[in-house]
DNA sequence: GCCCCAAAAGAATAAATATGCAAACAAGCG
DNA sequence: CGCTTGTTTGCATATTTATTCTTTTGGGGC
């Protein structure tokens, strides 16, 4: 079994399901007819440059998708966001000068469906939502965040 | 130090510069004056949904940008194209049935600035290159991949 | 204050991953 | 073929990470 088959092999296996160890990896790989041990296989998830999650080994790509985690996008939000106020349907936020990106960032992935989009400046986003009242909810959650 | 003083720590160490392992994120905590052992790191990186590159602790944000690893791309293309044709300023790229997704996106990420998009339907490709030449210069290119 | 509960952290250790080195293998050349 | 050179792999082991179990910490309520 050559370098080239195996490590397509791999890609395929952690395409269609979790891989969560390297053993694993080498079982799943042998019950294919391609064996290898844990240490080749290390090699070859350095080659392939694959990242290590908490669910298994990931193609950078199928990465972004995931973001049912929230816990850094509140650290980001507290820790940068100055004041919020809601004005009509938008949310303004205030950030520490320079960071309103990643805090816009956050925003848009921490996953709440009330906010529609956002728009970053130097220290100020606008939190596009639904309606006035939408506005006024995600501010007050916003300004709950630091518990 | 309360958990979120530290983990806002642990995210700014490594937005910027390369964590690579957690006792030496340890040791740069505590020159920040924050105690913390590994065990505790360890639960601090899964709790922010980090994941372990190669070259570090990354947020999944950072990791599209550092693509200058091909091996990945080379070994989906070659595993799954068929055909490929130069026409005027395009390639046209046919793949195994259903495949040609896979196959665009490594041709989006490869980072051949000859390439200047893709479009995939569901076994065909159209790279869209700047003139003819180009094209076919990308097209020796990808039958070359097979070494 | 004291007591109780829950969350957080550490110590010890199990589990997983990376790596130095030697053996196996492959490709080219005389 | 036999020799050299470079790559790939496995084995043994060092290093790193996750987990279990225990202790500490940080509030409420009284």
């Amino acid at each position: 079994m050559n370098v080239q088959r195996r490590r397509t092999k791999i890609l395929n296996l952690i395409r269609t399901r979790p891989v969560l160890s390297q053993s694993q990896l080498s079982q799943r790989l042998k019950a294919e007819g391609c064996h290898a041990t844990q240490a080749t296989l290390s090699r070859d998830l350095r080659a392939l440059n694959l990242v290590k999650t908490h669910a298994g080994y990931k193609l950078p790509d199928q990465l972004g998708a995931n973001g049912d985690n929230t816990e850094r996008q509140r650290l980001t939000i507290i820790q940068f966001m100055v004041e919020v106020q809601a004005a009509g349907n938008l949310v303004v936020v205030r950030t520490h000068p320079g960071n309103a990106s990643p805090v816009a960032l956050s925003l848009d992935t921490i996953g709440w469906k009330e906010i529609v989009g956002t728009v970053a400046g130097d220290d100020t986003i606008l939190v596009v939502t639904a309606n006035a009242a939408t506005a006024r909810l995600v501010r007050r959650r916003l300004l709950a965040l630091n518990n």
